[in-house]
DNA sequence: TTGAAAGCGCTAACAC
DNA sequence: GTGTTAGCGCTTTCAA
């Protein structure tokens, strides 16, 4: 365990002072050739590499910017979480990593570990309601997908139009009992709005709108008991509109146990359009959500007020009906 | 923009001084009753929140750890770093994120800004087996599933049993003609090792071998092309067997536009059964890595180096052959 | 063109 | 039980 070398041993062995040694690590001030040279000498010998954390100490500034969302392992949010980390790195910040699992504890638990940690910017987007607490009106803060509060932007997606978009498409293609999953009710969620466009569409039709509720962090098993439920308490169903593209894989591999064919007997959409999903499940029809665009403009957001720039708007994207097999 | 809290503030609230509230903080030494709570309630009063940089610049410790993997947009690194960070956040880590995307150079950046940041360990994972320099003989470092040096502790799991299980089920089942997808070819690597498992069973048949190369990071379409020349160049082909699932599915696509039917005219079988891949392609058949074993033990490994003892050994653990329907 | 010295916010000997 | 003080490694006024 040899100790770590510092500024001081540069300096040292250049025979200068610290001062200078920092000057030529930042390339300011007037510097003579030689000094430079002398010093990026005495660096290269001694392998030296500053200690970010004393600089930091010193900046009050990180270049850390936390990320919290339930979890990395699954389609939408990594691929998010992938491309927030590839606009960040493009922008000179690193990525604190925190998954909440949907646990409203554990994620106030993780906002207050990167708070500590003198983070640079936040972004948020986790899919339980709760009301957490994001009192650092001095932190430049980005919510993806979820309604925080009326002084955080939030970057989102039309998603009213997606559900209506989804349950349009349904209609269209022959189906009368639709039946859409989603989480359990908040009036205010994105979530909510699809459903909003899903009930708007089934009324101006005159059908009658049923949703089941699935929370997003239940187990696979608990999530395929639901499922089951539609069809036994709704045999009459030919049609439905899934929350997310998971969810549709699951209600597919339910429905084909229950003899149901895709789509003949039954249709389904889904929700998110995620890359991997495209792969490894191409023939499902769903809404897409401009995913990297999303990590994009979220990052802009939270750039601009790293700046000082006071930014309360949100920006809403648009959504896209990509027509596979199941409708 | 009101300045941060610190500590000397909370003091001068409280009327103590600063060491006495740093032991509050920290729980040491002798304290009355009366005190820790005179300091407790001037850091409440004041929301108090301790600047984690000045601590960790005495300490020279951040409980940070570094997490450097191609990407987390995929169903095997996402599982994998989601369950990397549930086991460092229980052992008190925090995960500092890198996605290098395969590109050493990347890659190497990455490391540097980590090394930078002064984190207490580094778990590593990359697709890329070029020779990138970790000379930091300091810092406790764990790969995953890829070779680094031989004073680097690796967990990986058997992939040359897993090459030839997979091999096995598709010659028992009738295949003759089978293909084996992969890196382009290193010997020392991992998959090079699962390459190895199909070729000696191949061997063993007295059947011919042929492997195409197909990098990780390659865009879909790109993929696509050199499947489609297995159909034009090999029409005989009747089993497959695919580095990871995704290229199953993407394999799975080509053949039906091949008009071949699956599982009839061609078999195919998979490597990883990531949690995704089962709910969204639940029929592919695949060898199965225990990816949150492999997360598990990398922590354990990575804890052991951090309190200290040095650890040299590789870990491997075992696959599985997961039957759907493809084979 | 360079250096001395103060200080970023916190902790831990060592005193009292 | 509690306070004084030095210092973690770096940057930056200010002075020379």
């Amino acid at each position: 365990m040899n100790k770590p070398v510092k500024l001081e041993d540069v300096a040292k062995k250049a025979g200068v002072s610290k001062t200078t040694v920092s000057r030529v690590l930042n390339k300011r001030g007037y510097l003579s050739e030689e000094t430079i040279k002398k010093v990026h000498n005495a660096m290269k010998e001694l392998e030296y590499r500053p200690n970010v954390i004393a600089r930091q100490l010193f900046k009050q500034k990180t270049n850390l910017v936390g990320l919290v969302f339930p979890t990395v392992n699954n389609p939408f949010f990594g691929q998010l979480e992938a491309a927030l980390d590839t606009e960040l790195y493009q922008a000179g910040y690193k990525v604190l990593m925190g998954n909440s699992q949907n646990n409203p504890q554990k994620e106030q638990e993780y906002i207050q570990l990167l708070l500590n940690h003198q983070i640079d910017g936040l972004i948020i987007g986790a899919h339980n309601d709760q009301d957490v607490q994001y009192k650092e009106k001095n932190l430049p803060i980005v919510s993806i997908e979820r309604l925080v509060s009326s002084h955080i932007p939030m970057v989102g997606v039309n998603n009213y139009e997606g559900g209506r978009l989804a349950t349009e498409r349904l209609v269209e293609i022959g189906c009368r009992h639709i039946i859409h999953t989603n989480y359990p009710p908040h009036e205010e969620s994105t979530n909510g709005q699809r459903r909003q466009g899903y009930e708007d569409v089934m009324k101006e039709k005159g059908l009658p709108a049923i949703t089941y509720a699935v929370d997003f962090d239940w187990p696979v098993e608990e999530k395929k008991k639901v499922f089951e439920q539609i069809f036994s308490e709704h045999p009459e169903v030919d049609g439905i509109f899934a929350d997310n593209d998971t969810n549709a894989a699951l209600i597919m591999q339910v429905a084909q146990k229950y003899g149901r064919k895709i789509p003949e007997d039954l249709k389904i959409i889904g929700f998110d359009g995620a890359d991997i999903t495209k792969v490894l499940f191409p023939g499902l029809t769903t809404i897409q959500q401009p995913i990297n665009l999303m990590a994009k403009v979220a990052v802009e957001l939270l750039e601009q007020q790293i700046k000082g720039e006071v930014i309360e708007d949100s920006v809403q994207l648009p959504v896209k009906l990509i027509t596979g097999v199941t409708a």
